[in-house]
RNA sequence: GUGGCUAUAGUUCAAUGGUAGAACACUUGGUUGUGGUCCAAGAUAAGAGGGUCCGAUUCCCUCUAGCCACC
């Protein structure tokens, strides 16, 4: 891995060498959890420039199960993409399963068990159980299985979370040490730190991590508090603490303004469902293009003298809710500035008439407009960095 | 043409002689390792005319409209 870092920043640009190519940080993986992105197909991923994506152990694991997978020939070959791919644990999705619903399974030491939610059937996920199964997905970067706490645990159980995770991740590396003797290629392998808003925990919970080894670290829980505030501080004081040779991956991260935020700090590469999911909803993300300029000299500005701050996301997009009824008789372009013929020959009041009978034709255009922004939103932040480099 | 039934929110339906509810639709928020969602808040209603009654959306009459059956 290469690190360029910045002089009065914390923040960095790295390059990370994976099976299936490099990839240059920042960047932002949309969530393909059960191996697409909802209605974009993979024609139109690679013509907004989406350098990775996100599956998930679980859902493949329960549909289509990993016999087809294998038979394949590995994840790349049966979803047709030859980019990097990162496989989520399923630890996330499986916690917020029992956590919302304590009938749906049962968490020990040794495992999770859980009923499916598609047919009911009962499975057992362990830590050993995820490695194989991402071993077996062929995916290039990789993850622990990790407990995961919901929003508002109290700090007894916050702790046994961290121990447990810390015990998993043991035997998450020594379940990796072994699939890996027997396999040419290896995955980039991450662990998930835990801790909620406890900062000590936080701490050991990374120490011990690092003490066990990874590729890269990445920050676990909802990094937002039950009132939807960012937990900026605990996102700061946790990167702090990873060393600085290793990837950094704030998951499940996030906004627009949080990505900024969190590139500050040193985060290198994100993943969230926040571009597709809100697109489906209507929410559409827009650059205000004439402070576009703006945003990128205050980068500029403020690495050539002493603090770089990050402008305040209002300054530079805004996030429009397309269902809101003045946008009924909007009759002016989806995006004038998209490379993507769709979306400047439609207008938004057409948008807004598809959202409202939520027709899959608008869900698409809304979806692959804001992978669009969100793909330029990192190819700015890093043009802006590398300007600002060469002229320092 | 005759008989019966119905008329309450944008729609489909409740309840009620004294403050008219729901679902969906509508309006506005929220959604951070994907539930193709979900949650929260908000606006909106008694066909027309008459009668009984302290008081009628409710009971009675006439008209109008719709539906069903029969000719």
């Amino acid at each position: 891995m290469k690190i360029k870092t910045l002089k009065n920043s914390k923040a960095r640009l790295c390059e990370i060498k994976t099976n299936h190519g490099t990839i240059k940080t920042p960047f932002f993986m949309p969530d393909a959890t059960r191996g697409f992105v909802k209605l974009v197909d993979n024609s139109m991923l690679n013509k907004i420039n989406i350098q990775a994506m996100v599956v998930n152990t679980l859902h493949l694991y329960l549909r289509p199960g990993i016999k087809v997978i294998k038979k394949a020939g590995g994840i790349h070959n049966f979803i047709n993409w030859d980019k990097p791919l990162l496989s989520d644990s399923g630890g996330f999705q499986v916690f917020s399963l029992i956590h919302k619903n304590t009938g749906l399974g049962k968490i020990s030491d040794k495992g999770v068990v859980f009923k499916s939610p598609l047919d009911g059937s009962a499975h057992e996920l362990t830590p050993e159980k995820a490695i194989q199964i991402q071993f077996d997905l062929g995916t290039d970067m990789i993850v622990c299985l990790d407990d995961c706490p919901p929003n508002g645990f109290k700090r007894k159980d916050l702790e046994r979370s961290v121990e447990r995770t810390i015990l998993w991740a043991k035997r998450c590396r020594k379940e990796y040490d072994k699939q890996a003797m027997s396999r040419q290629q290896k995955p980039l392998f991450f662990a998930v730190i835990q801790g909620g808003m406890e900062l000590d925990l936080r701490k050991k919970c990374v120490e011990e991590l690092i003490a066990i080894g990874f590729d890269g670290y990445g920050f676990g829980g909802m990094p937002v508090d039950k009132h939807g505030n960012f937990l900026k501080e605990v996102l700061e004081f946790t990167v702090d603490l990873i060393p600085e040779n290793s990837i950094r991956f704030a998951l499940g991260i996030g906004a627009p303004q949080d990505i900024m935020e969190c590139f500050k700090m040193g985060w290198d590469i994100f993943d969230c469902v926040i571009p597709t999911r809100e697109a489906r909803h209507g929410k559409f993300f827009l650059f205000q293009r004439k402070k576009i300029f703006n945003f990128q000299f205050s980068i500029f500005k403020k690495i050539q003298n002493s603090k770089f701050k990050i402008p305040n996301s209002q300054s530079f997009y805004n996030a429009l809710n397309i269902n809101n009824a003045k946008f009924s008789n909007d009759f002016t372009a989806i995006n004038k500035y998209s490379k993507l013929l769709e979306l400047q020959q439609h207008s938004k009041a057409y948008l807004h008439y598809l959202l409202k009978l939520k027709d899959p034709v608008g869900q698409r255009m809304a979806s692959i407009n804001n992978l669009e922004f969100y793909m330029e939103l990192m190819k700015l932040i890093t043009h802006s960095v590398e300007r600002a480099t060469r002229n320092a």
